[in-house]
DNA sequence: CTGACTGCAAACCCTTTGCACTAAA
DNA sequence: TTTAGTGCAAAGGGTTTGCAGTCAG
């Protein structure tokens, strides 16, 4: 039982919802997978261990958790919608790899700071947002 | 005639594909309007001065635009792709006004030099990059 | 002329919604 | 028990494709 998987249950409770069998199922196979996954992915995950759930239940409880400030849409390009993990992780930046998939989570002071001075040259509030290179990572070249 | 219209023949030419009278339409509004335009909102222009034009026919010259490299494609969060200018222009990251739509280009070369410098460091070749900062503009505050 | 283009409608894909049934609290 | 959740199937919204008719070169 994660911290995240408390923190879940938690903001299930508060708002007199369920924490069912289902969603159990989800959150946990979300947090084990650590991995920026499509709805669809993390489907057909869960499925292999319950056959019976059902697509969609899959994309309620990403709204959920995404509402619980446990998950975090994200988007590489491909057309889907990803979701990572958003518990107690700060803002990062992604270098996504074109040939191998892999998606590697940076944090540079320095950079944050730049995009800050950027914003403030033309009055602009920052409230949230992401950076995303596309390129070849080190295993690949 | 702007440059970009040029280009666009002449990118047909190559391809023996035809410079058609919905294509000029729609490449002329798509200039002329100089914003981060969706397929529909774009359809919306075109109709109005030609009311004949098929939706389909805006998502196929969008597509030509883009390898043409005319046009690009851009994502602001909506769930729909919008195209921005894309010839003879320099790489620009977005502030994206959550309140008013209002999108800033701003090119800020100590910011391109950090994300350089983040990229060596994790041995990663980039190859594009897109930065959107969301928050609220000068105006709007 | 002839191959490329158009517009319509239908198909697609991912996501959401309506509804009767089931299960958590 | 009672309110929320589930799964199915059907509907949505944006985008793509198949096709017969049309047009640029």
């Amino acid at each position: 039982m994660t911290d995240a998987t408390q923190a879940f249950q938690k903001f299930l409770s508060e708002k007199n919802q369920h924490y069912t069998t289902q969603r159990a199922l989800i959150v946990g196979e979300f947090l084990r997978a650590n991995a920026h996954l499509s709805a669809e992915e993390l489907y057909a995950i869960v499925k292999r261990k319950e056959n019976n759930i059902g697509q969609v239940t899959v994309f309620r409880t990403l709204k959920l958790l995404e509402e619980a400030g446990i998950a975090k849409p994200v988007n590489f390009g491909d057309k889907t919608v990803r979701y990572e993990m958003n518990y107690e992780t700060e803002h990062h930046d992604h270098l996504v790899c074109t040939l191998c998939g892999k998606v590697i989570e940076v944090l540079d002071s320095k950079l944050e700071k730049r995009k800050e001075k950027v914003c403030s040259k033309y009055e602009f509030v920052p409230l949230n947002h992401r950076l995303e290179i596309f390129g070849i990572c080190k295993a690949c070249r």
